[in-house]
DNA sequence: ACAGGATCCTGGGGGC
DNA sequence: TGCCCCCAGGATCCTG
């Protein structure tokens, strides 16, 4: 479900919230995360303080006095949020820690694709970014790196856009609404893109997360912030979730086709295929 | 190397 | 109202 810009939300929603906080009490839940939880974690967190709440990728790292960081993935459905005394517990909450001003810190997880592992130190969580292959941050992505990463795939642009290896943080509403800021058609191989192509995707995709942070994110079914709000930037998609509707630019009706097996919406003509690319950019008659 | 599908889960929506 | 099928902000693993 979240993606960089639902991320960086709850980061900065829970930041006031946690730093200066102590954990007095974690429970879990008994349900099975993607990112198991071990319970000898909690001792290890109990009396220790919130430090500082920093995100890569779509990752959450919440680091504690004691140099160990729990580091969070919201997966699908996934929420971290600070819950205010005595607020209920909703069901799907399979985390919860308590803190020194009595509010909760709980992870909520629907169908359960996230989860929350403690990793010893920095070093640590490092070292699980690198092994993970886990790209660079899309705001600090240098045109060399990203155009050498095009020029070394055949697979189509849409694809790359979500593999986090190539640059973390974009998931299937940001790819669409990138692709779409930058005209061009989701299923173009990477290594056929010009030059000029390629930057303007790469300022297109930081451009697009950028304005989405400014907007909370997006929240279609169950994304809210780490205080619980909802994001406001499902009213600004100008790709994501319009099929049928007019494109924003010429009012052609909007496409969808599944690229990697997700649904990619596009506008046929301001996002031209590969095909009419190559008929556009040859003489009329050849 | 890459596409495509299945998998992990639950819930909501549409069609009948 | 109910049932069935499909779909979903992610990521990984396997096959062809």
């Amino acid at each position: 479900m979240p993606e960089l810009p639902e991320v960086e939300t709850v980061v900065r929603d829970l930041r006031p919230l946690l730093v200066g906080r102590r954990v007095v009490r974690v429970s879990a839940g008994h349900q099975r995360l993607r990112q198991p939880w071990r319970p000898e974690w909690a001792a290890r967190l109990k009396g220790r303080r919130f430090e500082a709440v920093t995100r890569r990728g779509k990752w959450i790292v919440l680091e504690l006095d004691s140099g160990a960081r729990l580091v969070v993935h919201l997966g699908m459905t996934g929420q971290l949020t600070v819950a205010a005394p005595g607020e209920a517990v909703l069901d799907h909450t399979h985390l919860v820690f308590g803190l020194d001003d009595k509010h909760e810190l709980r992870y909520r997880d629907i169908r359960r694709f996230g989860g929350a592992t403690l990793f010893a130190s920095s070093a640590d969580v490092e070292a699980f970014f690198l092994d993970s292959g886990l790209g660079p941050e899309p705001f600090t992505l240098d045109p060399g790196v990203w155009c050498d990463a095009l020029a070394a795939t055949s697979r189509q642009i849409k694809a790359v856009l979500l593999d986090q290896t190539v640059v973390a943080g974009v998931g299937n509403i940001y790819a669409d609404e990138a692709l779409f800021d930058a005209k061009l058609h989701p299923t173009r191989r990477a290594n056929e893109l010009t030059r000029p192509e390629a930057d303007r995707l790469r300022k297109a995709v930081a451009s697009v997360l950028t304005y989405a942070i400014e907007k909370r994110g997006s929240t279609i079914r169950n994304y809210v912030g780490g205080s619980g709000l909802a994001g406001g930037y499902q009213d600004e998609f100008r790709a994501y979730g319009r099929r049928g509707e007019p494109c924003r630019r010429c009012r052609t009706p909007l496409e969808v086709l599944r690229v990697g097996g997700r649904a990619s919406h596009y506008c046929p003509s301001c996002q031209p295929s590969a095909i009419s690319c190559q008929q556009a950019g040859r003489p009329a008659d050849s």
